[in-house]
DNA sequence: GGATCTTACGTCATCCGTAAGAATA
DNA sequence: TATTCTTACGGATGACGTAAGATCC
């Protein structure tokens, strides 16, 4: 017959306690369940732990050895709960999120600091990929959350909405369509936009709202909304880009359109449909969920 | 709440079955007692510890990361009952023995390679001194047991009888007094007895029971029993030793005589009164008493 | 229908506390 | 007498089993 961990843990609390009278008192029991505790231990033994004389204990040698495998037993529970508590307050984990550059530089990084005043020791590892990797990635366990524009829906990943976004204009005021307060599309087929990547969920995007919009005629292309919009901070034309990933910080002579009609985006976060969510990626979803929801 | 090695135990079994039904099989429990489990352990965590996914379960990333620790608390667990198991069968433990080099040479090694067939994964450590050395080392701990003719009293020792030797005498068949099947104690005065060593306890015995024995009449002198009878196998005199120092093995030419009346030698065991004592200890003590009283 | 997990309910073991007893200093 | 361990008895918690229900393939 086998200890079990709770006569490990009285037997621990004896041996630091020497008496037995002692031992109940630190564990918060009666006397007389660590007498039953310690006999039974010993029963099952088979031989005795403490040698009783005058009313008082005195370790076997057996007792001794034992304590030390004891000891290792009580340090690997206390781990084991130890863990279980801080991934329960989310001080141990590691949040993994994958993102396209555009939101890994401007939403991620608000919505990330947000999330870690709640949870200061919470590992956070923020990958960057192109928004049309990112499905594979996730669905090869890289990363465990993705967050994308237009997600992909292959069978192995689940999908949830975080709310629609908006393509908005970023233009310095100096330029004449920016005396309005929005821009038309209309407006837009003819301006000087800076024409964003090449095959990306953008260009579906503009094919379809703004057919009108043409690779052909825009002057400037780059492949990164950050540089759009650095480009379009110097005056080289009209960057049109989600709003998530308009900079924090703009030039005081630089302003920030919206397109009307709405010009709508799906932004969604990924993740491997058959694998559960972390704490934390659950807790971080939701999270991201109220903040985009509400605003 | 911290979780119980129940709790643990029942988590390792399903992490390795993969599903509750194999885990309860195997954990030879029903069914609906391992769902029990596993609500409560992730009740207590806070968190779920696997996604019920189509009427199976998919760990979550903090199951992953508790199942090292958990296997840990299982291991140390599974080392502590095996440990205990071992010293229950005396597989594990050490046997410390302290003895004067006559009992060491004889006595000792029959009986414990006798103890040893019954134990033959026990440790043995058996350590020569001399004999009224012998009181102070078991005092201090050197070790467990020690075995000693005249045990003394000190009150921090225990001392345990293992009953009643007696002198005999060893002698060249040629010898003279070697013609009768016994030796009196007046035969002896006038022999030419090998004297044994200066202030042990068989000068002492000497001094009490043979006091006509005088040492400065006798030719040959040493400290060691086993020198004394080798000596006198050489024909150099008559060996007057306790019966359990009489080498295993005589040549045919020499005899062992009783001498009459009888010369009774005590012999005991001691260890220290307030240190508990091992089960080999206690064991051994068994066995000695059990083979010297029945003999 | 066969597999799995979940819920419900009753039983039993066991762990614990109170109270009294025994031994020791 | 004060302290400690042991024994005895009774109660409550909880772990388990059986049976039935729900869900998925």
């Amino acid at each position: 017959m086998a200890l079990s961990a709770r006569h490990v843990e009285i037997f621990i609390a004896i041996m630091r306690a020497g008496s037995l009278t002692e031992a109940a008192r630190q564990l918060h029991i009666s006397q007389p369940a660590v007498t039953k505790s310690l006999q039974h231990a010993e029963q099952r033994l088979g031989y005795p732990l403490f040698q009783r004389l005058g009313g008082r204990l005195q370790p076997t040698p057996e007792a001794k050895a034992l304590f030390k495998a004891a000891q290792d037993v009580e340090h690997s529970l206390q781990r084991l709960n130890q863990l279980g508590l801080r991934m329960a307050a989310l001080e141990h984990g590691m949040l993994e999120i994958m993102a396209p550059p555009a939101l890994a530089q401007e939403l991620l990084p608000i919505q990330i600091s947000q999330f870690q005043q709640n949870y200061p020791q919470l590992q956070i590892q923020l990958n960057v990929q192109q928004n049309a990797d990112i499905a594979n990635h996730i669905a090869q366990g890289e990363a465990e959350l993705g967050i994308v524009h237009f997600p992909t829906d292959a069978p192995e990943l689940a999908m949830e909405s975080l709310g629609n976004s908006s393509i908005v204009a970023l233009i310095r005021q100096e330029h004449p369509l920016a005396s309005s307060d929005v821009l038309t599309r209309d407006q837009l087929i003819n301006a000087p936009v800076i024409w964003c990547s090449g095959n990306t969920w953008w260009a579906q995007l503009m094919a379809r709202e703004l057919p009108g919009l043409k690779r052909e005629k825009c002057q400037n292309q780059v492949n990164y909304f950050a540089v759009a919009c650095r480009m379009a901070t110097q005056g080289l034309g009209i960057a049109l880009v989600d709003r998530y990933s308009i900079p924090y910080l703009l030039p005081s002579d630089c302003k920030v359109l919206p397109v009307v009609p709405e010009i709508h985006v799906s932004l969604g976060i990924i993740y491997r449909r058959y694998q559960a969510l972390s704490q934390p990626a659950k807790l971080f979803i939701k999270a991201l969920r109220k903040t985009m929801f509400s605003d």
